[in-house]
DNA sequence: CGTACCGTTGAGGTGAGTCAAAGTAAGTGG
DNA sequence: CCACTTACTTTGACTCACCTCAACGGTACG
């Protein structure tokens, strides 16, 4: 892939701008700025764990957004094309990418700096506004735990919800013991996890018998916290995968 | 639950405003507007479809967001606590609700109207970038396709991508049937469907044995659009379940 | 003390995952 | 232009986690 700066139009964020700079000065900062770089299948845009470096502008071609789950599946969730921004998320929100980019056909994709993205948003308050709106209406991956949900036994969807909800709820006791008091329904507990109150009900049984946790009503006791950090360590990292395995997938 | 202006403290917004709002009118304004409510469990915050009224921001209790989707199902993805903002995601996007939020404690939240909001992100970069992080950080609901994926078997779930994949890379032809050039591999939809390409194939299969959609490679032929539109909308809405519907669940 | 709602338990069915192997298309080098 | 390699797709047999339906036990509240 080659790197050219370039004066071209039909870029969408020229679209977010021009009805939000008045300045000229910084309309032509914000174009010299701009690189041009030409991907073809296969190629990455960017890469999930990633920072994020600037925006990016799809001009032609199609991109495939997927992120790799702990289980290591593949899991794509949106199908760019011309005239769609990608990579905002992560710019905004400090974030690594939680996504790789792929080319799905030969791309061509503009790309302009983070800080000056930032600037200008200082600058001109319907800039900001335009992408408050796109990241209002663009759902990133889904929340980890749906994504999960795909893949994981809902006993681990379980322990991933009790980790979870263990610091907004959970109280450590002396003896080392975790003791959660949960404001959910078990009909909540299911449609958290994407799964019926029976399912529910029935891992709760299953943790108890191993020895995991206890639920009494809403009243959670984990005895033995090392046992439900294992349950979801496991087989499957709680953490990013790391790069060195994205880097070979797909 | 009863409404009254209040002067505490202890509000995001009021953190989310206070780095930024150097204007003493200003702020005194924004605290003017605050109205304070209270809920309790299983009262309605707002409800999935109407529009957005304002930002909502609880200060204690936990609050359920859930969504119905097109099979009745209701689907939790958040369960927000003290400190947390509300209702963001439809207020910037200028969408309906896309969920309920339900009290599941008694609540004591804080609403600001819609046209405040908008005029201090048009005053202070410093508030527009606090909500930009927010909405990049925070995943609302998932996305449709991966939503359903939940609860639809895989054909449906493939006919939905159809649907979607229409408008950009669909044709339709004299004769009136639809034509599907996909930049898609199998594997590359398995995994926008959350399913694996082995089953792709077979809902594939099970399309084309029905006399729904041919696919040759990644091109696809729906020689009946309206069986397409069917297999989706039979047993599910393609669009939004109606008010009434949601009033009566949960 | 009855009426709801919530939670649990059991039996039975099935959609989709897994594994393995054969078939097909696409890309490469001589 | 044809052999060869590689990657993608399809097919089949098997297994199982979870859903469904249905009944029963528990607890809160009027």
């Amino acid at each position: 892939m080659q790197a050219t700066k370039c004066a071209g139009v039909g870029c969408k964020i020229n679209e977010h701008v021009r009805c939000g700079i008045s300045d000229d000065a910084d309309a032509a900062r914000l174009e010299n700025a701009r690189l041009r770089q030409v991907y073809r299948r296969g190629d990455r845009i960017f890469t999930q764990a990633e920072m994020a470096s600037g925006l990016y502008c799809l001009q032609s071609g199609h991109v495939l957004l997927w992120y790799l789950d702990p289980f290591g599946h593949r899991t794509a969730f949106r199908v760019a094309g011309p005239g769609e921004i990608m990579g905002h998320r992560s710019l905004f929100g400090e974030d690594p990418h939680a996504a790789t980019a792929e080319a799905l056909t030969t791309c061509h994709i503009c790309w302009y700096p983070k800080g000056l993205v930032d600037e200008l948003i200082g600058t001109y308050p319907s800039f900001a506004r335009r992408f408050l709106r796109t990241l209002a209406r663009d759902r990133g991956p889904p929340d980890a735990l749906l994504l999960r949900g795909l893949h994981m036994p809902i006993r681990v969807r379980l322990v991933y919800l009790l980790l979870i909800l263990r610091e907004r709820h959970g109280e450590i006791w002396r003896d080392g013991s975790l003791h959660l008091e949960l404001p959910l329904l078990r009909r909540d507990i299911a449609s958290l996890l994407g799964a019926r109150p029976e399912s529910v009900t029935r891992a709760i049984q299953d943790l108890k018998r191993d020895g995991v946790a206890t639920f009494n009503g809403r009243h959670v006791v984990v005895s033995n916290l090392e046992a439900l950090y294992n349950e979801a360590n496991q087989e499957y990292d709680l953490g990013l995968p790391d790069s060195e395995e994205i880097a070979h997938s797909g």
